[in-house]
DNA sequence: AAGCAACTGCAAATCTTTCGCAATTAGTGT
DNA sequence: ACACTAATTGCGAAAGATTTGCAGTTGCTT
């Protein structure tokens, strides 16, 4: 892995609990702190919950890592490096469907042009129910 | 006002709490639950930030009010009879622009047929900036 | 007017995220 | 290899938002 540099150019010191943030956001793909928090723990069971949250900042800060408010369930972290993507989050069944951001621009480009606003369709998901959870109106299939 | 009738008819109690929750959430439009403890305090000064909570849910669950996630300010509150509307929400200062739903319905119907998704809009906030926070790069207008 | 379940107020519990501070450690220069 | 300094960590406490248990109150039905 690379890593090493990558922290290293963006000014950060390299400790291994922030390779490890750093690796377990790339992996998991829209974890929430807690559960970045539990995947380092396989291999660095000392980590404490505030360095996660603070390594996440930190590797937000140099663009590394970036967050999304998913809905319901809070803040959830992402590789920089994945494809810019808005997210579809299934509010029953917690699903969450990745979309290219072209398949969006003329949404934004509509935005801007009618109320001069600059869309950043991948921070916020967009809610709604998937095809199998919008097929069973009242029985939601909770995660 | 005809609120006495609407919460009996369903099924709920006519307490002076409820009443003035739900008048507040009419009044303020997209009020947090602290916003709206504020304004029942006015006319009810002794009222529990819990019954607050607890009567936001109720009513929710009849469908009186919704609640949206506006982007990093947390969960807000507004009633059902209001125009359905999507929220541009600007990160910088915080502005809220409604939309009308029928201006992003080629977006949601797109999402439909590309991914059997059905988009509530209403939910979620989209995030961005607005046309004066856009123009001022890195002095972003903190409320 | 009486009874009961719904509702409220209060205090404490939870949950998530942040902060202060002292101890540790990575990266630099020697 | 060794020492130095600032960045980073761990820990405990704090802060903010929301929930919950419980006992007392009150709206609604009879």
């Amino acid at each position: 892995m690379a890593e090493k540099h990558e922290l290293r150019d963006k000014g950060l010191r390299l400790t291994p609990q922030r390779e490890l943030v750093l690796a377990a956001v790339r992996e998991l793909e829209h974890a929430t702190p807690e559960e970045v928090a539990e995947k380092v723990k396989l291999t660095h069971p000392g980590i404490n919950l505030s360095t996660v949250y603070r390594n996440l900042e930190t590797l937000e800060n140099v663009g590394l890592v970036q967050h999304s408010h998913l809905g319901h369930g809070g803040v959830r972290y992402h590789a920089s490096t994945e494809e810019i993507h808005a997210h579809l989050n299934c509010e029953s069944c917690g699903t969450i469907i990745e979309v290219p951001i072209d398949a969006t621009a003329s949404f934004t480009q509509s935005l801007l042009d009618g109320y001069g606003f600059h869309t950043d369709l991948a921070h916020l998901a967009i809610a709604g129910r998937c095809e199998s959870c919008f097929n069973m109106p009242e029985a939601p299939n909770k995660p």
